[in-house]
RNA sequence: GCCCUGGUGGUGGAAUUGGUAGACACGCAGGACUUAAAAUCCUGUGACCUUUGGGUCGUGCGGGUUCAAGUCCCGCCCGGGGCACCA
């Protein structure tokens, strides 16, 4: 009979995953032993920091995690590396989402909010990341957006100063103005007037405030938004679908109103520039770059016929002014209205309407041109010929001046527009000599240009520029494509500005003292009226003494998530955003892990706040992410079925993908399906069948007398109409590869898997799957091929059924195996290549086995390289081998180079590069040998033979090429 | 449309600097153990041809550079992400 503690020894052997997860996980919590000081204690810092998740109401899904992973086996290998780690985490908590799910449901937002933050919190503790939640950050709590409310006061009373690059106070230029007007003052603003110190003295305060706020950071002025009559609401882009809305498909027009703005343009060269000192990949740099889009060229004013206006262009190309045959403005642009003669208003307006229904994206991605011509026409300044004035969708008004000179001979779309409205076509560089050139290489020489002939395009340009500047017609100009930063949004969900405006229109800042001004409390979330926010109506908020009234718009969600992270160094701080010794302390991020999604917008708004703060001396660093990995996204696949047009008998009709193919039905609309209703999800077998139907009904009432229509039969009001005896429905779903998201219905919980492999599993399957960086789909099929790994990893550490390991010197097989798997991980974990560092594990376990390896000296190192990966299962054994204190405060691992060396190499031995045979030579071989002796191997000698051997080439360690001829 | 990115066996992927293509897994096939199944273990597994020695082809497609190309260059095709109010 077996003793009590055999039994106990024999049930140990089962590697049982949950209660030693549980166990760990509160351990943990109770030593906080993640816990991290801003006391340096002799140790470097490093800061670890992930994009905050925003808390979203479909839970935390398999994608979230797969950057948390990486971050978290990084931050605790850099632990074990002797650093002191900042990893901490905390929620992005204003949103959309949570408005929209409470106009739908009535439950507030800030409940919404916070039950789904409950939920997240309890998933990432599953997950065994070694946070530090005592720095937990959530941007909807007022003692956060205190200080998210403190910055845009800052911003506001600044400007950026040209002359030292950087911003400086309101106050001071103020003071220039008083003294000296504003002929000397270099700064980025929109003012366009020039004005004297007596005509600055002489202005009223309302006067002021407006000429200041061309130069604040912080400013208002007319923006574009999505109004949707029917709804009453402004709505977001991505509500907006086909030029309708997602909800109702009810008409959506761009609707002008003033709203907040940040000039992020003001910084668009420090911003440029700044990307040269990042760890960044080349393509995140190369993609802000492009978003920044610097582009060298001149504004040019032409005079307009008959009328004292001009228009003013910018362009890259002022070399092809002589080819410049018409013009065209953005159908936005103020000058259509003032310049449009009578006979053509009436096209002009039809033009405006149709272009007035579509988004920017759409307008863009616009393949055929089209246009209206206004009536009015312009002069070239140096052909003096007459260009008509045309209006264009392809004109953005938001780009350059919102208005071109038109190069038909030069660029693509001109000459596109040009052909379909039979407008001039002049020739202007001459390309013959570079017969490759596409228009964009700039390239060529100058034809039918008056003086600019004869010259390369390079010099032209600048020959352009100094004849547009001494006839006084332009200047050469710096433009990007980068626009200021619309900052307003008309929702309840979000930072309340902490702006008053005094019945006379005087804007007044709320001081620090009076922050946060916190966000109202209301039942009704509905919008106010014409575009308003649903604060304009709550009037105790929105209406003060003396006919003060507040701002009632709100900041949209990127507010808060372009500072976090300085708030995690000193999260409880009530006098700053965070105090000047732990910014001292940490400096900046290190390590900087999320989604490439958030690859312009976000990073491009945290970098400028960041250099805004250190521009005023609040941080210390100008850069806020020294090293930024992204890690692509783990896919859903989007199941849809397929509805056609046409009803049948009056009822919905659904129709299987395989049909809808077979019979060419081109116009069928795929309806995304939830994936829980899907039978072989994710192949390319998946489909619905009666249950997975039933199911959908049940998600989709109105569809409950649909006929679902597929080869098998046909489901028709809950009875199965069966084709030639079949017993099931298999109606094929149409699957794409996309977005994992609450809108596809596709998002896979963690939670069922971790509950039934185990975090550890969960963690390194993640990472197994494949580079970090690179997107995937979500597939669960190969996970158990790391869990027999976890399995077998954990019976190693027993002998004879016991937890018991051997005290002999291991061999110099088992020190080869060690050393080559410290190595491997170590290079990895470096590069941040995971996947492989998984494989390295799993052959080294799987060697280790074959060599029945039990030995101490060994295996305990090995637990702690393994650490990081799986720190569940590495706490249990380390406990179990008789230590007290954590595995994640030990010491990693080092390797010795001496064990890994080897006494001979297997050289692949190569004619004409084709492989033909594998030899050992010894490791020190000379390369003269090595060629002797490849030459007099039987193998080469049968493929050489009767051919002239031209030259052989030997690559140390790697392998022998022989090239004959013959 | 523009910008970024990826494409390698049946599947996820490996090959870090131009140097043995397919590591490590999954799946599949065969075998062992078992009354059976599960679990576990072992063997095989890119395709085609084969006299069983081996040979030919093969990294989305078409060209090119090189002794040598998944990797570099040119031109295409397809998937994914972003495009300023989803986060």
């Amino acid at each position: 009979m077996l003793c009590f503690k055999a039994v106990v020894e024999l049930i140990k052997m089962e590697f049982n995953h949950q209660s030693i997860e549980a166990k760990w996980r509160t351990q943990w919590v109770e030593k906080q032993t993640y816990k991290v000081s801003n006391d340096a204690q002799g140790k470097p810092k490093f800061y670890v920091l992930d994009m905050f998740p925003y808390p979203s109401g479909a839970g935390l899904h398999v994608g979230h995690p797969l950057g948390y992973i990486a971050s978290d086996i990084y931050a605790r290998y850099k632990r074990l590396e002797g650093f002191n780690v900042l990893h901490p985490m905390g929620f992005d908590a204003f949103g959309l989402p949570a408005e929209e799910y409470a106009l739908q449901t009535g439950i507030h937002p800030a409940k919404s909010t916070n039950d789904n933050i409950k939920q997240y919190r309890a998933q990432l503790a599953n997950l065994g990341f070694s946070f530090d939640w005592s720095r937990e950050v959530v941007t909807c709590e007022p003692k956060y957006y205190k200080w998210t409310q403190w910055i845009f006061t800052q911003l506001y009373a600044n400007y950026f100063d040209q002359a030292s690059n950087k911003a400086e106070s309101i106050a001071s230029l103020e003071e220039t103005f008083s003294k000296d007007g504003n002929a000397t003052v270099k700064a980025a603003n929109s003012y366009t007037e020039v004005f004297t110190a007596a005509q600055w003295n002489s202005m009223t305060a309302l006067e002021k405030q407006d000429v200041l706020s061309h130069y604040r950071l912080a400013f208002r002025q007319v923006g574009y938004v999505n109004w949707c009559e029917a709804l009453g609401t402004v709505l977001a882009n991505d509500q907006v679908i086909d030029g309708v809305s997602e909800r109702g498909g009810h008409p959506v027009e761009q609707k002008a109103m003033t709203q907040w703005y940040l000039r992020i343009t003001a910084y668009a060269d420090r911003l440029l520039y700044g990307l040269d000192n990042l760890e960044w990949s080349d393509a995140l740099k190369a993609m802000q770059s492009n978003w920044i889009g610097r582009s060298e060229g001149a504004s040019v004013f032409f005079d307009v016929e008959g009328s004292d206006e001009k228009v003013e262009v910018f362009t890259t190309r002022p070399d092809t002014i002589y080819g410049a045959t018409y013009m065209v403005l953005a159908p936005e642009h103020d000058l259509v209205k003032k310049l449009c003669t009578a006979d053509q208003k009436e096209a002009v307006e039809a033009y405006i309407k149709g272009v007035k229904s579509r988004t920017e994206i759409e307008r863009m991605a616009e393949k055929q041109v089209s246009g209206a011509f206004i009536g009015a026409y312009a002069i070239n300044p140096f052909t003096e010929k007459k260009m008509p004035i045309w209006i264009g969708e392809y004109v953005l008004a938001g780009y350059g001046t919102g208005a071109i000179m038109a190069v038909p001979s030069d660029d693509d779309r001109d000459h596109s527009f040009a052909t379909k409205f039979g407008l001039d076509i002049i020739d202007v560089v001459d390309k013959s000599k570079y017969p490759n050139a596409t228009n964009a290489d700039k390239v060529g020489v100058m034809i039918n240009s008056g003086p600019l002939n004869g010259l390369e395009v390079k010099e032209a340009i600048t020959e352009a520029c100094r004849q547009i500047e001494s006839r006084n017609i332009g200047k050469a100009k710096v433009n990007y494509k980068m626009r200021d930063a619309n900052f307003g949004r008309q929702r309840y969900w979000g930072e309340p500005f902490p702006v008053t405006y005094s019945a006379d229109g005087i804007v007044s800042m709320l001081p620090k003292e009076a922050l946060p001004l916190t966000l109202p409390d209301t039942t009704d979330f509905k919008p106010g009226g014409e575009g308003k926010s649903p604060l304009s109506r709550i009037a105790s908020f929105a209406q003060l003494e003396n006919g003060v009234t507040r701002e009632t718009d709100t900041m949209p969600a990127v507010a808060g998530s372009s500072w976090y992270f300085l708030r995690y160094m000193d999260p409880h701080n009530e006098e700053a955003f965070a105090s000047e010794s732990a910014l001292k302390y940490w400096q900046d991020v290190d390590l900087y892990v999320g989604g490439a999604e958030h690859a312009v917008s976000h990073l491009l708004y945290s970098r400028f706040w960041h250099k805004f703060l250190f521009d005023k001396g609040y941080v210390p660093t100008e850069e806020p992410f020294k090293k930024l990995i992204n890690q692509g996204m783990i896919q859903g696949v989007i199941e849809s079925i397929y509805l056609l047009r046409e009803k049948k008998d009056g009822d919905y009709h659904f129709m299987c993908a395989k049909m809808i193919e077979k019979m060419g039905i081109e116009d069928a609309v795929p309806m995304p399906v939830h994936v829980s209703f899907v039978s072989d999800y994710g192949t390319a077998q998946s489909h619905l069948n009666i249950a997975g139907l039933k199911s959908f009904i049940k998600w989709r009432p109105i569809y409950g007398d649909a006929y679902f229509e597929c080869d098998k039969g046909t489901l028709h009001k809950g009875r199965w109409i069966a084709k030639e005896d079949a017993e099931d429905s298999f109606l094929l779903t149409k699957s794409e590869v996309g977005k994992m998201s609450k809108r596809y219905y596709n998002v896979i919980n963690p939670d069922e898997v971790i509950a039934e492999h185990g975090a550890d599993v969960f963690r390194m399957y993640e990472m197994f799957l494949g580079p970090i960086e690179q997107s995937k789909p979500w597939d669960i099929n190969s996970i158990s091929g790391v869990s027999k790994f976890l399995k077998k990893y954990w019976t190693l550490f027993f002998s004879e059924e016991k937890f018991q390991l051997s005290d002999e010197d291991p061999t110099k097989e088992e020190l080869k195996i060690f050393h080559g798997t410290v190595k491997k991980v170590r290079q990895d974990i470096e590069r941040f290549s995971f996947n492989t560092c998984v494989s390295a594990f799993m052959e080294c376990v799987n060697n280790l086995r074959k060599l029945n390896c039990n030995k101490r000296a060994i295996l305990e190192p090995l637990n702690i390289l393994l650490a990081p990966f799986a720190p569940f299962v590495t706490e249990e054994i380390w406990k179990e081998l008789g230590h007290t204190d954590s595995v994640h405060i030990s010491a990693y691992p080092q390797f010795e180079e001496k064990y890994l060396i080897e006494d001979s190499i297997s050289y692949p031995i190569c004619i004409n590069g084709k492989k033909r045979a594998l030899h050992d030579f010894p490791a020190d071989t000379s390369k003269q040998d090595l060629e002797k002796q490849a030459l007099a191997l039987e193998v080469v000698k049968e493929w050489t033979e009767g051919k002239d051997i031209k030259k052989i080439i030997v690559v140390p360690n790697k392998m022998i090429n022989i090239v004959v001829v013959g």
